[in-house]
DNA sequence: CTATGCGGGTGTC
DNA sequence: GACACCCGCATAG
């Protein structure tokens, strides 16, 4: 980043896609655009980005959060909405200090059978928050190919926990499933339930964490603990370069086992993109669902990105440490809240331009919308789908793209902004992020304010349970943003 | 099986 | 008409 030049300045504060005005809906997109975004997988806020038609992440429409396609009649517009995030009902503590918090999967039909399965920490069931970061409508995302560019728009603001990322869950699948299938898991399983027949009951479904300490209990559960640092969590997201993520992806068969083969990088920063600086600095490694950090196991190549996200904290003022509190306690009133909010996303919703705002307004989480995490116990509403039907537009046809190269990140076609805004101090990003999401900051923050101790990527024994290790259920420890990787759930 | 897309169809405002 | 959503179907991995 040129540091100095205005424009170039102004650029890393807003995403190329925000500093264009335009709408998805727009009968006309931006043609001739030249500077292009660097993908982002955790958007939040109302944000727009811009990515090439080539970005192969785009082209799948991809993002860390679960979105899944609602039907808004318009061929030329796809439409996703968020699923929100599947936790404890009983928001237990893991045995890792991690607290759970699953990606609801997509599919209805999964959906449903996660829901009934249990806690594999507590027991206890299984809560489905769903995202009601849009005016009390699940978030949306909208994905329009046109010409040489991948539109995207998101309205709404997460105002739940981060779930795994996508590309998490498949690494751990993959990952379980090669286990799952090695003569040495298979040995293991059953020396495991021979024994579980033998202490049978003796305390629990898992007399267990005992028994996993010699049976590499992280790995059974699946547990997936975040990297000491900060990482800008979903931001070097192996979405962010197909290509070089592929490599550690594939090979997975031994990534999840050993040091990433991922080429590490240096510097975080580099990667973070703009368009949800403020958010993801705001949270760094949120929600422990760190698809970075779950890629690498070894942190050391991993900076810290705890300054930048302290100092997001510190203009967010107030830290809520959502994340630790018991689900129960964590009530949100409902649609009748989002009315105040309405008025607030009032303006912001659509068309929404590089308006600047003044950090206060991330006391956003005062309580209210946003950091709304889940009602009581109660079965979580029906979920709901969000469909802000698009205006039928005839332009472009809205088909998939054609196979080009993967060159997502071509460094000319990421200009200042992504690349060299990066490189800026953290300290900048802060306020980036305000001017990008219009002052939608990301709710989600207040969910982990708290960074990872450990990066030790183990894998998860998918459908095995333990039971009853309720060592840490209910205690009011500070949960630390480790994800728990319960297969499976 | 699950993720994704598509699109018909319904109910509400 | 716009929007939220349910549901089935099809395809792909």
């Amino acid at each position: 980043m040129s540091k100095g030049d205005p424009y170039e300045d102004a650029d890393c504060v807003c995403s190329y896609g925000m500093k264009i005005t335009w709408d998805i809906n727009d009968p006309k997109l931006p043609q001739d655009v030249k500077q292009f975004d660097t993908f982002q997988e955790w958007t939040d806020g109302y944000v727009r980005y811009i990515y090439t038609a080539d970005n192969k992440n785009a082209q799948r429409h991809l993002s860390g959060w679960a979105m899944r396609n609602t039907n808004n009649h318009n061929c030329q517009i796809l439409k996703k909405s968020c699923l929100g995030v599947v936790i404890c009902a009983r928001n237990c503590t893991l045995p890792n200090g991690s607290k759970l918090q699953l990606r609801p999967a997509i599919c209805d039909k999964a959906r449903q059978k996660q829901q009934k399965r249990v806690c594999p920490n507590c027991n206890s069931a299984l809560e489905l928050i769903s995202c009601r970061g849009h005016s009390g409508y699940p978030v949306t995302n909208f994905w329009r190919l046109d010409t040489k560019a991948i539109f995207f728009q998101a309205k709404g603001v997460h105002d739940h926990p981060r779930p795994e990322s996508k590309s998490e869950t498949e690494a751990r699948r993959s990952a379980v499933k090669r286990r799952m299938s090695s003569p040495h898991f298979v040995h293991k399983k059953r020396h495991m339930e021979s024994e579980a027949s033998r202490y049978h009951d003796s305390g629990g479904p898992f007399s267990s964490l005992h028994h996993m300490s010699c049976m590499e209990a992280p790995d059974r559960f699946g547990i997936i603990a975040e990297s000491n640092f900060p990482i800008p969590s979903h931001h070097y997201s192996p979405f962010q370069n197909a290509e070089s993520f592929k490599p550690a992806y594939d090979s997975s068969s031994s990534f999840v086992e050993t040091a990433s083969p991922l080429p590490k990088v240096s510097n975080p920063r580099i990667y973070v993109p703009r368009g949800s600086c403020g958010y993801d600095f705001t949270m760094p490694g949120y929600m422990g669902s760190n698809s970075y950090s779950a890629l690498y196991k070894d942190s050391s190549n991993i900076p810290s990105e705890t300054d930048s996200g302290k100092m997001c904290i510190q203009l967010n003022g107030s830290q809520h440490n959502m994340g630790t509190l018991n689900v129960h306690d964590r009530n949100f009133d409902g649609p009748s809240k989002h009315h105040g909010w309405k008025q607030i996303l009032k303006g912001y919703g659509d068309r929404n331009e590089c308006s600047r705002v003044t950090p206060n307004s991330s006391h956003y989480y005062n309580g209210e919308y946003p950091c709304r995490l889940g009602g009581t116990g109660s079965t979580p509403p029906a979920l709901q789908t969000i469909i802000t039907t698009t205006t039928k537009v005839s332009y472009q046809t809205y088909k998939p793209v054609a196979k080009f190269g993967d060159n997502i990140c071509d460094a000319k076609n990421l200009p200042n902004c992504n690349h060299l805004a990066d490189t800026l101090s953290p300290i900048i990003y802060p306020e980036a992020k305000f001017q990008e999401d219009n002052g939608m900051i990301k709710s989600a923050t207040a969910y982990q304010q708290e960074v990872p101790s450990k990066t030790e990527r183990a894998e998860g024994l998918e459908n095995y349970r333990y039971g009853n290790y309720s060592t840490n259920s209910y205690t009011d420890r500070i949960a630390h943003p480790f994800r728990y990787d319960a297969g499976e759930y």
